[in-house]
DNA sequence: TTAACCATCACGTTGCGTGATTGTAG
DNA sequence: CCTACAATCACGCAACGTGATGGTTA
């Protein structure tokens, strides 16, 4: 009779050596007998059974229900109502899921809307309403060089000024 | 100033105070202070802190992200990045599910055609078609019965059987 | 004193992945 | 002898939940 190694069996599948070494672990899936060196040795009957297994784990069925649906006798166990509800678990998964989609979407938006909001150009207009010039501004940008230079660089950044004329104002700003 | 101890900031947001330990434990959210005996004290910034977390979390972003994006400078982080980068797992994820809703609502139309094609009335025909009168069929189920009560039991439920008409038949098998 | 808080371990969950160490087949 | 397998621990992950044990507060 034909027979597998734990690889060769695991490869055909898909699977991992250590995924079908844990199926044996639970009592899922073992094999049906042992070299005289302790080796797994599965047959061909073996084979079908990760084949079941395999199909209902692409269900998403937990491996704990798989284990009961596949231990108690020929389909006594109410397969149909597991799988029912696993549907229903599914669908409350995809609205969780869409839940997240549209409250990404929002903040993604709000964040867009605010970096369009407080830009440079808007920034300037504001310190200039109140009643900054020219040399204030130059004062006030070495001076926030001089107390944080990170944050400073940060600051302009978050105001959607370009690499380059960040550099530029950072370097007339710290020849103080 | 007012401040909160840990159970009713977890009640406030829905949480368990295990999870507010588990964060404080991971270092995402710490309380500010300490009682003299030891008691996790939040202020109000705390709680501020927390609300950001919790908006994080709905996203379904690991902690992991959550607590990079906190944790450095003042949107210094890709924000958006990494809520694009989450936008793209779900739907990855929302596609996986549906693959699966798809594969039980297949398994399931098997099941039910399978339990429609080979019922009661069938199988009979079967056995009739084979040669066999009822009198033979009578001695297969007092055969049935005494060699695995169980299995006849079984089997005859896979045809559909309703479990009174099951309970009749195994009676008059049993009177060998 | 009692009840209802609080604290800190430490271990269980699910489905594996990743070594470490050692043995075996060819 | 070397390489590619095999075996069995044991620990790590995410995000908490669940006690155990003991101190604190009203």
């Amino acid at each position: 009779m034909k027979s597998f190694s734990i690889s060769t069996l695991a490869r055909e599948f898909g699977l991992s050596r250590s995924t079908l070494l844990y199926y044996d672990q639970i009592g899922l899936f073992s094999a049906s007998g042992r070299t005289a060196a302790g080796y797994r040795v599965f047959t061909v009957e073996d084979r079908r059974r990760l084949e079941t297994i395999c199909r209902y784990r692409q269900t998403g069925l937990p491996l704990s229900e798989i284990k009961h649906l596949m231990s108690s006798p020929k389909s006594k166990a109410p397969i149909g109502a597991a799988l029912r509800k696993r549907l229903s678990e599914i669908g409350a998964q995809i609205l969780d899921l869409k839940k997240q989609q549209r409250l990404i979407a929002a903040m993604l938006k709000n964040a867009d809307e605010q970096r369009g909001i407080v830009d440079k150009a808007c920034w300037i207009e504001m310190l200039r309403a109140a009643g900054m010039d020219e040399a204030g501004m130059m004062r006030w940008h070495r001076e926030f060089e001089r107390r944080s230079p990170g944050d400073h660089h940060e600051f302009l950044a978050s105001l959607g000024i370009e690499e380059a004329e960040i550099q530029s104002i950072r370097r007339w700003s710290s020849l103080a």
